[in-house]
DNA sequence: GCTCTGTTAGAAACTGGTTACTCACTGGCC
DNA sequence: GGCCAGTGAGTAACCAGTTTCTAACAGAGC
């Protein structure tokens, strides 16, 4: 019913019976048990049942026995929007990135489920697209509906995010700083990573770098810019060249070309994606690496280490960062301060693909 | 606090003020607006506020305009908590997956996140670390939280699956079909992929195949090894060597020097991940692909473009599954059937890691 | 001018829980 | 035996919306 991507689908037998089960009539689930039936089949208060439910200790074991057993009975499990209601919390929280597609929000989301579903919190996602219009939409829509909020927003300007601090609040952002925001963020020191980096490379001899640049409205991107720039400048004898490119690896391995035609003996990507597709677009075109030129990524994704060859790349704790804006998420819902910004240090990876500078 | 995986974290300024904005006394957050104010303000019944709110056309436009501004005026957003319980549903449905860091379920997740964000819906997402008991445990819950369910569940059994159908009503199932299940799946010909796979690889000459094993839970493990037992008895002279493996590329690489020891050569890996793993150390033992060995891999994920040499494959749709999934899960939820299942046609891509069989 | 009909908006019931307050009852102590 | 404290459970008020039912009112038709 739609031009599908891949399989022509081939039909099976029906599942059986009442998978649609009803839904029909009304709002209600059909015959779902209130806490008002188990009240009236264990013959007690509603507010009973409830305390049982919630492990109030100020039920006599007898009766909290009777009402455990109706609900059984009755296959009761308390509403979640009532609860929710009752409460002023939805047991929730949720996550915002711009694209679900990229290992660097990939791990943060991991990390981030992790920690919450240790914490019996279920965790909302929405994809924004790399729209810096929707990322703040979805936002606050995604905010509405949880108790707080993790938000990576790579392009969303820093003075929406001030405005709008309010309504998101409890919130952390990931990946990004923003100067005067009412909100922890975990971030990564981009000029630490681009600085080792460099360092590496010109104690290997190499004098000649490409960029192979990022989106242009992405922050890291821009950080790790201004880094190399700054190094650069900072490096008598020491030429950078730019490259537009992309953060994809389709954007790696077009820019191969280009990379051999501006005679650099090193290329820092963007990322690693587009450091393997570079790799991938070298490899076709007979350039070795390292021994012709070397290639240097950022991030660490989990498939650095199995590129042709091993990239040598800036690792950034994508997990740890997750896991950690649980952390600063909670303190936040739990009226606590949520504590300092982090910038996280990258760490350099040396591997197989950074190499002497030929002679 | 606590063995961060990479940084050292750097203290930085704090946070400007009102991070935790207030959020001790009581469960609602402090001065937002409920319908109530709202209707005072704009002198009117909370009647009329939810008709206006709600696109009902039986109010005099005047009187909207009125409410609309006392709406705006307040910062006003309807309880997402009271409006769930006030019409039955969350608006939210919600995925499980038994692993975040597959591309596989990166896929569904991606797909589907699309499809319900395009119907203004929001998703839950909960990783079951494959688990088969967390599998059936996170999905209750996850369903509790939302209007319906897609699982991924490749370890929990049929059975169980069976008897939680009707709390887990709606539902949809992925890569999985499960016999006399009332809920629609989505799943993958594995047969077929693999048939394709074993057609390839004997018509450039290969009559000795080592496949490396996947999970032994993995309902896709017991389906392809099933398929590739069945041609390898169905071809006169054929061999399969089964080598126990894994799902992870740290597996595929442990599994280089068993590969090379059987004397196979072509290997047929129950993923992607295990292919690129075997690359990289059949490449280290100065093997080469394809002209020793060929080397094939199974889903397609995006890397596989990327390998050194790029992997032949058997693509399947990850995204279209998480799409349909959407439209079956929308159709149940509306009372309507679901449809029948669907087992997906892969499809073979041939790139460079597969060649003639050495002479 | 009166009745009938249609439109608009309000009153009140309802969604399913939680919890502050109250009260009945029990047992200890004087 | 009466008073008091403590305990266990019920009553009823909330949480913030939606929706059915009803009533007021205006305009049309006779």
């Amino acid at each position: 019913m739609r031009a599908g991507t891949g399989g022509r689908a081939e039909d099976r037998d029906e599942p059986s019976s009442s998978a649609g089960s009803g839904a029909r009539r009304g709002p209600r689930p059909a015959g779902a048990a209130t806490i008002s039936r188990v009240a009236e089949a264990a013959g007690v208060s509603r507010a009973t049942v409830s305390r049982v439910m919630n492990g109030s200790t100020t039920v006599k074991p007898e009766l909290a026995a009777r009402v455990r057993a109706a609900a059984q009975a009755l296959d009761y499990e308390p509403s979640v929007a009532a609860r929710s209601l009752a409460l002023g919390r939805t047991g929730t929280i949720s996550l915002v990135v711009p694209d679900l597609s990229n290992p660097l929000f990939q791990g943060v989301l991991r990390g981030l489920s992790q920690a919450a579903g240790k914490a019996g919190r279920q965790l909302l996602v929405a994809e924004s697209n790399e729209d810096a219009e929707e990322e703040t939409i979805l936002a606050i829509e995604a905010r509405r509906n949880s108790d707080g909020l993790v938000l990576a927003s790579p392009r969303a300007p820093g003075e929406r995010l001030r405005e709008l601090s309010d309504r998101l609040a409890p919130f952390v952002l990931v990946y990004r700083e923003v100067r005067g925001l009412a909100a922890p963020s975990l971030s990564v020191d981009n000029d630490a990573g681009i600085n080792e980096l460099v360092a590496h490379l010109t104690g290997l001899g190499h004098r000649h770098l490409a960029y192979l640049s990022g989106p242009s409205a992405s922050s890291s991107h821009a950080a790790r810019l201004a880094a190399l720039r700054a190094a650069a400048a900072g490096t008598p004898g020491f030429t950078l060249t730019e490259l537009p490119c992309g953060s994809m690896f389709d954007d790696g391995h077009a820019t191969a070309r280009p990379v051999l035609e501006c005679g650099a003996s090193a290329v820092v990507a963007f990322n690693d994606m587009v450091a393997s597709g570079a790799l991938t677009g070298l490899h076709e075109l007979g350039v070795r690496v390292p021994g012709d030129v070397s290639v240097t990524g950022f991030d660490d994704i989990p498939f650095a280490r199995y590129t042709t060859p091993p990239l040598t790349t800036v690792s950034i704790p994508k997990n740890e960062l997750g896991r950690q804006a649980w952390e600063r998420l909670w303190a936040l819902m739990n009226g606590e301060s949520g504590g300092y910004n982090v910038r996280f240090q990258p760490r350099l990876l040396i591997r197989d693909s950074t190499g002497p500078a030929p002679s």
